[in-house]
DNA sequence: GAAGTTTACTTGACTAGACAAGTAGTGTCA
DNA sequence: TGACACTACTTGTCTAGTCAAGTAAACTTC
């Protein structure tokens, strides 16, 4: 099969402007965003169609699919079978934040990290957190409240309840030695989360146990967890506004 | 070459538990991420290898490989030439939070958006400003402060600084019809953004265009948009804690 | 003219190989 | 014992084709 192979056309050269080192699918990719970036497809227009891609850089279709399938992965670009591939329109792409570990973001940060447990119990759920949980009204759930300190400084106060289902030995765990957020992902590794984050007040047990004021705007995160059955947890963080942010970036 | 092709050795049934249905790629995809979400492989741990699911699927191994590379895409295995595929340490995962243009938002809840313009003009750069737009102090920059209602009542305070290259024609917008952001998305399509979310208190300025307290907790976005080549703009968004919050899920 | 058919073009998915390059263990030789 | 080559296994990338399925426009027939 190898030894038949026919002399390849005469091919116009690479489009200028790409990349001349790496992949050919880095090549094509690159050249395909470089072209969106200078406007040259704007949203909604028809781009080069794969035969095209092939004749124009000389590759196989297979990797002219895989550039333009990581392009759509990317949210760059739209395809659509027996019509086409278009440049994407940008405005509902999504943004990437980053969400760590408390602890791990601390100590990455060479500061020091520690915790403080206020409360760790087995408790009856009512409606909300029942409803939150995917559990009956009245059935038994684990409660932890727990302040995180950067430094000897209060950052995060963290209220959380977890199905006993999902976890059954999370009252063993000494939590001023592991986050909830580390152990719960060993014991359920695969789960998706629901966020909100919104500015609010601390309640007053929130504003004594993070030594500010009822009137501090506070940046508080609601963190839902659920596997692929069900509810794992649910949490509510509450960080003081002048020493918490959540940073992130965005890159189509 | 169709004719002659031998017969397929009998090969292992599927896995259990893998879908029977859709695209060979996908029930392998679908086998791996069950497995990865009951824990048979915990995080760091090996999986199996391409050459080991081509045999237990019966399938070639491009289909293999584009089921474990899409894999590392999401985040959920980390491949490295050599060694083999291992299940990712799920904490390092990132959340996507959709950040849509405000106009598209409002709309979409079924709402009215209207947006009031109290500044459009261009100013010399104080410091601040020209460092995050990459210009000379003293630098001429357009300047707006745009206050967005959803039905009539105040959610979101703009106040934008744009580098002139890069929208020459942004002063001349009617921006009480198309919100900035949408603007800059059509006039320079691919961009990069950094964004920054926290809780705090507005200016006076801010709060009387809001009709909020001076005291009432805000959530600000700072966002810095960058072209391939050069800053655009960068923004402060101040809403009202009470009125909006962002939401986003995590969906390994 | 309206309704169906054909044709050309598009993406979607896959096969059965190929070669390259990185890692780790094993065996050999000085 | 230490240095080195060899080997087995892994992922990374690519080729040159295949068939399927969806769209749209041109063409044919009634």
């Amino acid at each position: 099969m190898a030894s038949i192979s026919p002399a390849k056309p005469a091919r116009p050269a690479p489009p200028e402007g790409s990349q001349v080192h790496g992949a050919p699918y880095l090549r094509i990719k690159d050249y395909l965003k470089q072209g969106l970036s200078e406007g040259q497809w704007t949203p909604g227009a028809l781009m080069p169609s794969e035969s095209e891609l092939v004749g124009r850089f000389g590759v196989s279709r297979m990797t002219v699919t895989r550039a333009l399938r990581e392009l759509q992965a990317e949210g760059l670009v739209t395809r659509a079978q027996g019509l086409g591939t278009y440049a994407a329109h940008l405005a509902q792409v999504s943004a990437t934040l980053t969400i760590r570990d408390l602890h791990e973001e601390i100590t990455a940060r060479g500061h020091q990290h520690h915790a403080t447990v206020h409360l760790a119990r087995s408790e009856p759920a009512d409606a909300a957190i029942a409803a939150r949980l995917g559990l009956e009204t009245g059935a038994t759930v684990f409660h932890t409240l727990i302040v995180h300190h950067e430094n000897r400084l209060p950052l995060q106060c963290e209220d959380r309840y977890v199905n006993p289902a999902c976890a059954p030995d999370y009252l063993g765990v000494d939590f001023t030695r592991t986050t909830p957020t580390h152990y719960l992902l060993e014991v359920a590794p695969l789960w998706e989360a629901q966020y909100s984050i919104e500015a609010g007040v601390p309640s007053k047990r929130e504003a004594r146990l993070l030594q500010i004021s009822p009137l501090d705007p506070c940046l508080i995160i609601l963190r839902r967890t659920v596997n692929r059955d069900q509810p794992i947890t649910c949490a509510r963080l509450v960080h003081p506004g002048s020493r918490y942010r959540v940073e992130g970036q965005f890159k189509p």
